[in-house]
RNA sequence: GUUCCCGUAGCUCAGGGGAUAGAGCAGUGGUUUCCUAAACCAUGCGCACAGGUUCGAAUCCUGUCGGGAACACCA
């Protein structure tokens, strides 16, 4: 599919050109053309407001508008070009060309509006990255949504992508995890024995317990802590992959901290920054206060990261005085480690909590000598949610943590509402937005709600055409100049999605597939009430067409739903 | 205290320096002989406040107020 909006950029530089060439405008390097789409009928299908070049053309902005027309190239598409308002130009695409488009949509089928701007290029997105120490709570799953649905607006705009999931299973949580199993099993065993205030408080432990007591009986009595914690990992892992898979998300990579320990990539990252100058071995970071001195317990001295020399307002631990790393080293040599891999796009999406800790790898990633301009953080503020308290009826916030066995699960989630309402919700924010996740609104609102709303879009679709195959009726020999007005108007708006895959990819803001999409789907609903295929006053040679724009409109919700990671259903 | 995010309709949120600021929910009233009601139609004087930049600001800058998050030799 052609994305007229470049089209007609294009159209405007080559104007700018010719009208400089002849005089009509003074010589001045031609500034990026942003092709806009009007809010208003009446204002043109693209517009551009050539107000934006009055400060070069030495004109006002009408006359500049004019001059762009004038020198305006031909082409198969335009049927009629204006200047409007205080210096729009208002470009008019030709019906011919339009009801075209249906049959473009409908050869190009499942991948339509699928771009070369990637051009093969490859992108990785790294997302959810919980460590395997509980379930996947809802904060989780708003990034996991978010990366993964930039993960297939990379795959529609041409990337080669891969999902990626980082997780450390080593550090002091893990242990707690295995600890905390530890006890359990010793109380299905019959020992009077308690968990820890840092362990685990969730109930699914008890049932590991239970199940080692069955496979083991006894036997681990006296094992470490850290073979409940290799049996509890490879059980979260299980659960974690299982609930993402419930809402169509799927890793093609997870990526062990550990292996970088194994590899010495870490030490490696270690050394190259102290060789470029960056590591100095202090007891106190040099811009430590006589306050942070005085509460500081350290009497050995740490290697710290000079971070400030690039910005930060303060230098960072990069390995404790005791010589075990702390998380930031390992983070920035993973971030080393995508580098050397090769992507030219790395999207990292990041809950709000880890605001402050990406800028830290961003400096150790310049500090490295590395070119950091591929990464891309996607920070994603935090979900609040709010449930009804049943005894009051008022609504309340729920805060969840995982350690002491509070959580809004994924799970619970899924088996309250549906996959594609969860997707759908969790995805329709800015992610710079803190989000209020009110789930018994979600869950109440589920039988007229947005998700519902697009889907039947695709569903009233297959009801014509299940109608049609049973009146042995078709498409075939569909003369598209009988298309009107209303479906006109639907052609308008699927052709926007090449530059609503665009614009999300080029801003990481996935959540604008989210909004295109029920736009498109309000535009379709009326139409289907008004444009009737089998009908009896519907004359053959119009239902022959309306019936191809109609697998036209199939296809873009298709389309639409599977970007956002939902089904595209048959039938409600 | 410092840094980051946010403040738009009763509620939840879109809004790309451009033309008359939008949607969902909730509310009210109405709409189906033939693919259709999880739908359609009608109904709304709201950009926290104060300055600044600009031909033009909800959008960019500064400040104030209000809400959230992050600021350990924790992970």
């Amino acid at each position: 599919m052609k994305q007229l909006t470049k089209e007609i950029a294009k159209l405007v530089v080559a104007s700018l050109e010719a009208a400089q060439k002849a005089g009509d405008l003074p010589e001045f390097e031609i500034p990026d053309i942003k092709i806009e789409l009007p809010k208003r009928e009446g204002q043109g299908d693209y517009a551009y407001p050539a107000m934006a070049l009055s400060r070069f053309g030495k004109k006002n902005p009408r006359a500049i508008a004019e001059d762009i027309v004038k020198h305006l190239p031909e082409t198969d598409f335009m049927a009629q070009v204006e200047v409007a308002g205080p210096g729009f130009i208002n470009f008019f695409v030709n019906e011919g060309y339009l009801k075209a488009q249906v049959d473009a949509i409908v050869a190009e089928g499942e991948d339509v509006f699928k771009m070369d701007i990637g051009d093969g290029k490859r992108a990785q997105v790294e997302f959810v990255s919980a460590n395997p120490t509980g379930p996947i709570h809802v904060g989780r799953t708003r990034g996991g949504v978010i990366g993964d649905t930039m993960a297939r607006l990379l795959e529609a705009a041409g990337y080669d992508v891969q999902r990626e999931y980082y997780f450390n299973n080593a550090g002091r949580q893990m242990q707690m995890l295995g600890e905390s199993l530890k006890v359990r099993y010793l109380q299905v065993l019959g020992d009077d024995i308690d968990l820890e205030e840092d362990h685990y408080q969730g109930e699914y432990l008890v049932e590991y317990g239970q199940e080692l007591a069955g496979l083991h009986g006894d036997s681990w009595r006296e094992k470490p802590w850290r073979d409940f914690k290799e049996f509890a990992e490879t059980k979260m892992f299980v659960w974690i992959k299982q609930s993402l898979g419930a809402i169509n998300i799927e890793h093609d990579n997870f990526f062990n901290e550990d292996s970088m320990f194994q590899s010495e990539e870490v030490w490696e990252t270690l050394h190259d920054l102290k060789e470029n100058g960056y590591i100095y071995e202090a007891v106190h970071r040099k811009q430590a206060s006589e306050e942070e001195i005085e509460k500081s317990k350290a009497t050995e001295p740490a290697q710290w990261f000079e971070s400030t020399k690039l910005g930060d307002k303060e230098d960072r631990v990069m390995v404790k005085a005791d010589g075990i790393p702390t998380y930031t080293l390992p983070d920035i040599a993973y971030h080393r480690n995508k580098i050397q891999r090769g992507f030219d796009v790395m999207v990292n999406v990041l809950g709000a909590d880890h605001g402050q800790q990406y800028k830290t790898v961003g400096w150790g990633v310049e500090a490295l000598g590395l070119d950091p301009s591929g990464i891309h953080v996607i920070l994603n503020q935090m979900v609040r949610m709010v449930v009804t308290d049943e005894e009051t009826g008022k609504k309340r916030e729920q805060k969840g943590s995982t350690r002491k066995g509070i959580y809004e699960t994924l799970d619970d989630l899924v088996e309250m509402t549906s996959p594609d309402a969860i997707r759908y919700h969790l995805l329709a924010y800015s992610p710079t937005t803190d989000i209020t996740f009110d789930v018994d609104e979600v869950v109440k609102q589920s039988n007229e709600n947005p998700v519902y709303y697009i889907q039947n879009a695709h569903v009233r679709c297959c009801g014509i055409f299940r109608e049609a195959d049973e009146r042995g009726f078709t498409d075939e020999g569909a003369d598209l100049s009988l298309l009107g007005d209303d479906e006109l108007a639907f052609i308008r708006k699927a052709l926007e999605l090449g530059d609503a895959i665009e614009y999300a990819v080029d801003t990481y803001e996935p959540h604008k597939i989210a909004f295109y999409a029920h736009e498109l789907a309000s535009v379709f609903h009326p139409i289907y009430d008004r444009v009737r295929v089998l009908h009896s006053d519907v004359p053959e040679d119009v239902a022959k067409a309306r019936l191809r724009f109609y697998a036209a409109a199939r296809i873009m919700f298709k389309r639409v739903l599977t970007l956002m990671g939902m089904s595209a259903p048959e039938r409600m």
